[in-house]
DNA sequence: AATCTTTATCATTTCAACATTATAAACTCA
DNA sequence: TGAGTTTATAATGTTGAAATGATAAAGATT
């Protein structure tokens, strides 16, 4: 199971998900989703536009946890 | 840009691509798109399976490239 | 309270990811 | 050389990821 990490970081760095929906262009229903792990089968494309936006690597994004 | 280096990793591992298919489900002709680069936005699911067969964490698999 | 921003949610549509199947090509190895 | 395995490639169908747009709900700010 691999969990998405955006909210935390967004918190972290006091970056709001429509700050990222504007620069990115990812849309803001979908950015809603994944913050709230409504979606989790994401595709790479959108984890790069967040790793460039936030200036992050992936794994500040993503983790993988075997079970 | 977000590199897949599946190629590499299941060569150091003597791994074949038809094995992570037979284990995985992934489809035969999907890894080897893969492997080969031709697929780029690849879901979640697919890298968490990978990492769960080949029991590596995903920055073994993936790594962001800035540009 | 009223306004503005942000987030949640829903409905619709598009398009590509992925599965499936089949075949060809490449590569072992007896 | 021929059989067995692995990889490349193409065609097709399904499904879900993601965009778009719109509205409601929740938070902030004054």
């Amino acid at each position: 199971m691999i969990k998405i990490k955006l909210r935390q970081l967004l918190w972290d760095r006091e970056v709001t998900a429509t700050a990222v929906h504007q620069a990115t262009g990812i849309s803001q229903s979908i950015l809603s989703d994944i913050v709230r792990g409504k979606r989790t089968n994401v595709g790479l494309d959108i984890i790069n536009k967040l790793c460039v936006y936030l200036e992050c690597d992936i794994n500040e994004i993503l983790e993988f946890i075997p079970e």
